[in-house]
DNA sequence: CGCCGAAGTCAAGTACCCTTTACATTCACA
DNA sequence: TGTGAATGTAAAGGGTACTTGACTTCGGCG
């Protein structure tokens, strides 16, 4: 799974640790995710959506 | 996270084992999905959500 | 009643998500 | 220079996703 997490972030001015601590996970994951190394749960995922004000579709790909 | 994983198979005449043999996974994760033990993967979320033609949102709610 | 498909659950094992702690690198800037 | 913020990565451990195999229960049907 791909996604484009690092850019909507970046447009935000948010660090990892900004991030992080708005998902309530720690910076490592959040670098993990952006990074490729794993994909998040489901319930991490819905979050992240929301934080973003996008559907989940939108941030992850397949691929 | 709730879902109505069971409403949507059973409206297609699909068997718990239909389902998981479509999904690739195995009958019992399709039966713990549904019985709400556990929640999936994002890429096996992509996989329902896109068998059933809807969104994960549509299909996977928080609650 | 006896049989069978479907559903629910348990146990044990593997793999992955996520944590904390820790260390290295890069870059802006005093 | 060197100090600090941001990022990337690693190791070890806890909890969860998913597996196979087996057992039970339920309903429909001969």
């Amino acid at each position: 799974m791909k996604n484009h997490l690092k850019d909507l972030r970046a447009r935000r001015g948010w660090s990892q640790q900004d991030l992080a601590e708005r998902l309530e996970v720690s910076r490592q994951s959040v670098n993990a995710i952006e990074t490729g190394r794993y994909d998040p749960s489901l319930p991490l995922a819905f979050r992240i959506a929301e934080i973003f004000g996008m559907r989940i579709e939108d941030i992850f790909q397949k691929g």
